[in-house]
DNA sequence: CGAATGGTTCTATGTTTTTCGAACTGTTGC
DNA sequence: GCAACAGTTCGAAAAACATAGAACCATTCG
């Protein structure tokens, strides 16, 4: 029964911790993760920065910390996942916080 | 001889990482005294934030944090220090950045 | 000078974060 | 069913961070 797989939680857009987003994106590998998902979502496994060479258990970490900052959605899809942006609810929540940190981004010049 | 006293480090514009400010700006605290600095420099003993009951070890320390990710400045001032929110740096290093992030913050709704 | 003041730095302690391997869960396809 | 696959979760160890008291430093003021 396909669409029956584990869901995760996701916080609610009115729960959005300023701090707990700033918190998320201030590590490397996460900012360089939410840079590539502003171009569209990704498997898990392509989430892995470019270089860094960390265990599928220390990316999904990663991904856990900016899932339950709300950062990213994580949505099973048959076998995979799908990680995605919330753009729209950080821009609801936080409006026009996201667009400069993904500008400003060490690889966020392609936007 | 006034003047003369101890100047702490301050990093260059040009050597400001956005992951770092951000993580300076992740905690509540700090936010918290960033966004009182918008208002204009403040005593170091000023800058401690409302309600939290931090011993002044610690408060120096959360403004070292600041200092050293470029976000404010500290310099000796008579017996006291001021600090300052380096707010034209950021915004020459990255623009548009601060702004969303102090309107956005907690108590940062009187701007 | 000597005491008080405003802050920094040092040292130590407890907590959180990061990282990984190993074990586990759900899904696909033979 | 069973092996392979994609990821999460668990458990543990190392690193980083927060906090506070004590010591220290520079400045002012009597």
């Amino acid at each position: 029964m396909p669409g029956s797989s584990r869901e995760l939680f996701h916080p609610d857009v009115a729960d959005l911790v300023l701090t707990d987003v700033l918190s998320a994106l201030s590590d490397p590998a996460r900012l360089e993760i939410t840079c590539r998902l502003a171009e569209g979502p990704l498997e898990v496994a392509a989430c892995q920065p470019t270089g860094a060479d960390m265990s599928k258990s220390t990316l999904s970490h990663h991904i856990k910390i900016l899932r339950e900052a709300g950062v990213v959605r994580n949505d099973p899809h048959g076998r995979q996942r799908y990680v995605s942006l919330r753009r729209q609810d950080l821009e609801d929540r936080f409006p026009g916080l996201l667009d400069p940190i993904l500008r400003l981004a060490p690889g966020g010049d392609q936007l």
